[in-house]
DNA sequence: AGCTGATCATAT
DNA sequence: ATATGATCAGCT
């Protein structure tokens, strides 16, 4: 059913080009998957959709989705006007491990190379009927990488000082901080500010919609 | 209308 | 519990 992971780029970017102008329920159909009536209940549904169909070979890893092509897959929800109708989700936030550097972390290495796929997400328009945009593969550039870099050096300077309890999403020009958990009874641990572990929501690294929008605006035409 | 904090499903 | 895939829903 799964396909093999695509072997170049190339050959991934023709695999997700052969998916633009489809709806979800055309997509989901090709593997036999059957397509929900909507997200409230599944909310990562049309994301592994596109895993199972394009063939990634990750699993749950913390690694890019296409491990031997070090390439990222994010679908984009967007409205009628083709712009991100919500953050992106980007990775776990290591709360007990030391500072580490950017080029080392998580953020940069699922960032450095992302296969966006836009999907219409316009509540109007039933699951089914919904369509899967222009593929685009992207990697930040300088201006850009500078942005997430110095996010991620300021947010991660609060959690290793223990001022985990401080940060809130306002934190971060194109990156932020939320929590990311089942519900906010979830615990995980972390470190307060004398260096002690103590008990706290797990976070996960965003992107901010309008870094996405930007990323969409300077590449992608609206079929 | 945009944004933050909360939440839903699955795999290991 | 930790990772992945994200959107929901209520507040400003």
């Amino acid at each position: 059913m799964r396909p093999a992971p695509p072997g170049t780029e190339r050959e991934l970017l023709e695999r997700a080009v052969a998916l633009a102008g489809l709806t979800l329920q055309q997509v989901a159909g090709r593997i036999g998957w059957p397509c929900p009536p909507d997200l409230r209940r599944n909310k990562g549904w049309s994301g592994q959709l596109l895993e199972e169909v394009l063939g990634t070979d990750a699993g749950s890893l913390a690694e890019p989705d296409f491990r031997t092509l070090g390439v990222e897959l994010k679908s984009l929800p967007v409205d009628a006007r083709g712009r991100p109708r919500e953050s992106t989700y980007v990775c776990t936030v290591p709360l007990e491990s030391s500072a580490g550097s950017w080029e080392d972390s998580w953020v940069f290495n699922k960032l450095r190379r992302v296969l966006w796929i836009p999907i219409e997400a316009d509540p109007a328009i039933p699951l089914p009927r919904r369509r899967v945009g222009a593929p685009l593969l992207w990697s930040p550039d300088p201006r850009q990488e500078a942005l997430l870099r110095r996010d991620w050096e300021e947010l991660m300077d609060m959690v290793c000082l223990g001022e985990l309890e401080r940060i809130t999403a306002h934190h971060g020009s194109v990156l932020q901080i939320r929590p990311k958990a089942a519900d906010a009874r979830a615990l995980t641990w972390g470190v307060d500010a004398s260096g002690d572990r103590v008990l706290t929501t797990p976070r996960g690294f965003y992107l901010r919609s309008r870094f996405t929008a930007e990323i969409l605006q300077q590449h992608y035409i609206i079929p």
